[in-house]
DNA sequence: GGTAATATTTGAACATGTTCAAGAGGGGCA
DNA sequence: TGCCCCTCTTGAACATGTTCAAATATTACC
């Protein structure tokens, strides 16, 4: 599909479309935010950004696609913040806590479209399905930041197996929850994420207490079993 | 809006259009079991149940509204069986898998369009939304099966006031992985079910010992007052 | 039965996401 | 320079959800 031989040769040069989908992107981005998803129309971006209304479809394949971008960008905006911040901060809580707090901030500007992102929440076979094959690489790319949290921290191996995946999970309850927080600067979301954490920690501390953790170890490996057989072990 | 005079005098005979509405709506069912929800258009609708393109218009605001007209019906019909299984069944666990099994048994067949349920999940503001105003009555509804699948057992008052809300979710999160279930008469979402039941129930058992009850008391608090501080406590 | 009010039905028109055949542009190469 | 191929762009056309003013059927009431 791609011509390796071409890009060898005019490599500084952007290809010219390059800018051509940057402007169509940025344009889309700034009518979402100020009008919201539904309210703004293929044709509105497209005059924004001076093209025929056709050419955002030779970029993106849908209106949704474009929130797709959006968030690769955001995932992407999201690794880079916690590489940088997670060498030095030591302890468990306050890892996960900037791991999910960072992400909020990179979220903060765009809570109104951002509900286009579970639209096919519920469709399998749709490439934008939140579950489908077509967010694979999202889904293992963001449980690796929280794996990369747990590092270094006293959970147990199968914990480690797991946990990244069930904090993934948590974390788009998380945003679907700050997609309808109304609260000023959605405080309480934050104080949500700050809540589940702080008792996620004390269940860990407690559950690695030498007095239950007898009774806690078989209840991990049954829920790393179930797990598993629900489907969830493909994807690593 | 209504003329409660003239329901008095004619009361044994449906209004006219009553027929009408359920035309549409089991044709419109019939043939998202077969097409599904995105293939099945409008005007196929209105073909199949013999009336005008925009007749559907007067008895459904929009296409999923249709798909939350059922959802309404598959809300009565499970009400009813638990109403007619759950006297006489002892035991939460018990309970509670029947509750979610014959939930899952009523939409076995309509896996299909169930995803047009969750397409609002993530927009406040519509009226379809799983988590808006909308939705109110129903969560409310279903919530009080989950409460009732509770009484008799020995769970703490905190926990009763937040479980069935936590149930409540959980089943949303089932339906969910039930939709994406391909295994065969969705066995995967079965064992799930059953794997999650089995160990919510050994973990109520756990933290009703007296060895951990101290400890985990003001988790439980902590707990209620994190959801409540969350907005949960407004629904009751 | 007749009549006015109300409920229902119609189908064209509209808005908008999406497709597509046709064309423009531009760079490599003889 | 002229040609070819590939990338990019265009805008009309299409499909489909939705609206609405007008027409028709039904009902309530005398």
């Amino acid at each position: 599909m791609f011509k390796r031989g071409t890009e060898k040769v005019k490599d500084a040069a952007k290809p010219a479309g390059e800018r051509t989908r940057e402007l169509i992107f940025e344009r889309a981005l700034e009518l979402f935010r100020v009008r919201g998803f539904e309210e703004t129309t293929m044709r509105d971006i497209a005059r924004a950004a001076k093209v025929a209304t056709g050419a955002t479809y030779y970029y993106f394949p849908s209106k949704e696609a474009i929130v797709s971008a959006y968030y690769d960008r955001v995932q992407s905006l999201h690794a880079a913040r916690v590489q940088e911040e997670l060498s030095g901060k030591e302890g468990l809580r306050a890892r996960l806590g900037m791991v999910m707090h960072t992400k909020l901030e990179i979220l903060q500007n765009d809570r109104m479209f951002l509900g286009a992102l579970f639209r096919y929440t519920g469709e399998p076979g749709h490439q934008l399905s939140v579950f489908g094959k077509g967010a694979e690489a999202q889904r293992k790319q963001s449980t690796e930041l929280f794996r990369q949290a747990l590092d270094g921290s006293e959970v147990s191996e199968e914990l480690k197996q797991f946990l990244p995946w069930v904090l993934w999970l948590a974390h788009l309850g998380i945003i679907l929850f700050f997609i309808h927080d109304e609260s000023e600067s959605q405080a309480k979301t934050r104080k949500l994420v700050d809540g589940v954490l702080d008792l996620l920690t004390t269940l860990l501390e407690f559950t690695n207490s030498t007095l239950v953790r007898p009774f806690v170890k078989p209840l991990e490996r049954r829920l790393l079993g179930m797990l598993r057989e629900a489907g969830w072990a493909e994807e690593r």
